[in-house]
DNA sequence: TTAATTTGATACCGATTGGTATCTTTGCGT
DNA sequence: ACGCAAAGATACCAATCGGTATCAAATTAA
């Protein structure tokens, strides 16, 4: 890795920090130069404004999270193993931060309004691909008979998404790991029973 | 109503609007200036500061939310009925948004962090203030015999809170309906089939 | 109606914002 | 080892931030 490359490296994750426990607007290019040690002289040399940086460091995020839960979720052989993983990507986001500030996804879905669309968009295609990697499991745990043929899997998504970044919000507001316990043991109650054969 | 307090009632009005669309800290006192046609002068005439003016717009969004769910779940009179207003408020955030921007409580749980302490801690209350609520249709409906005596009110409030304070945030960042709408349909079948007697 | 008080407008403050032009230093290829 | 291009530091910019002191206008109580 090249010496400018690890600038760039360094501000992005430090960046990525800040804008996941701050917020993407409260955090000033002077927390960023404060965190990395750099001047905005350094960062401006390596992305063309604040917005362009904020995108690349929202990308980044997605990126690792999803290349993470796609091993695992590969690493497992059935489909309740596979959707487990999907909960306890959530439940990590609490109990064993692998990024500080809660999930990235929900912080910029909250945050953004109608003058950051392009934040939005690639917010929107996060949420994509979210969706379509638990809907893959289902259909795939159809055709190998796991999974009831009746199954929703557009429905399962949706649900199972929209309970666990609830869950994260509640844990996050009240400091706690139990709602998010709460509610990832109930998706598997609900799973185990309702979507598996 | 005397003049001062119409005044200080749009201010607190628009500037509940811009605070929840986009954001306490996001949003500018000249934005509240614009919005409302007062100067600075007069908003701190009716406010120490930003922070004191974030708060007092929350709590009342809050309280008004609070009065408007109480009203609705005190006319229906079985424990099915009672908990559909819940679902039903969630709906109305996305499809006929009485207060513009979403839900509140999400909104400010995502935004803030520890630099905001007492906006937090309002919104820690007014999560509480949820919960007991849907708790007590819970324990209620149990006298009644309406709802199994096995039920756990804790699990059953924070559950149907998380999905659609999820289900909120994907139908935002989505601008669509389809995303509350299926969680809600979703929650509906469940408190029918595993919740009620 | 008048006098006192409250209310809102004006003009300002220092601090901070995102961003840039310029200069020095660093590191890399030859 | 050297020369040059790339990288980072410094110093600045206008705009905007939250906040305030002061003054004029409007409302209120007598």
């Amino acid at each position: 890795m090249r010496a400018s490359e690890i600038t760039k490296a360094k501000v992005l994750k430090e960046a990525t920090n800040l804008f996941n426990t701050k917020g993407y607007k409260s955090t000033s290019l002077s927390d960023i130069t404060e965190a990395t040690g750099f001047t905005k002289g350094a960062i401006y040399r390596h992305f063309e404004n604040k917005e362009s940086l904020e995108i690349e460091a929202f990308q980044k995020m997605m990126q690792a999270i999803f290349v993470a839960l796609n091993e695992k979720i590969k690493a497992e052989n059935n489909t309740r193993d596979k959707l487990f993983c999907v909960l306890n990507l959530f439940q990590s986001y609490i109990t064993n931060p692998l990024i500080i500030g809660g999930c990235p996804l929900l912080n910029v879905a909250v945050e953004v309004d109608d003058t950051n669309l392009e934040l939005k968009q690639k917010a929107q295609q996060a949420l994509s691909v979210f969706r379509d990697s638990v809907e893959k499991i289902i259909i795939n745990g159809k055709t190998h008979k796991q999974v009831g043929a009746l199954v929703n899997e557009k429905l399962v998504a949706t649900v199972l998404i929209s309970t666990l970044e609830g869950g994260v919000m509640m844990s996050k507001l009240e400091n706690s790991n139990s709602d998010i316990e709460i509610v990832v043991n109930h998706l598997k109650n609900w799973i185990v029973s309702d979507i598996l054969l």
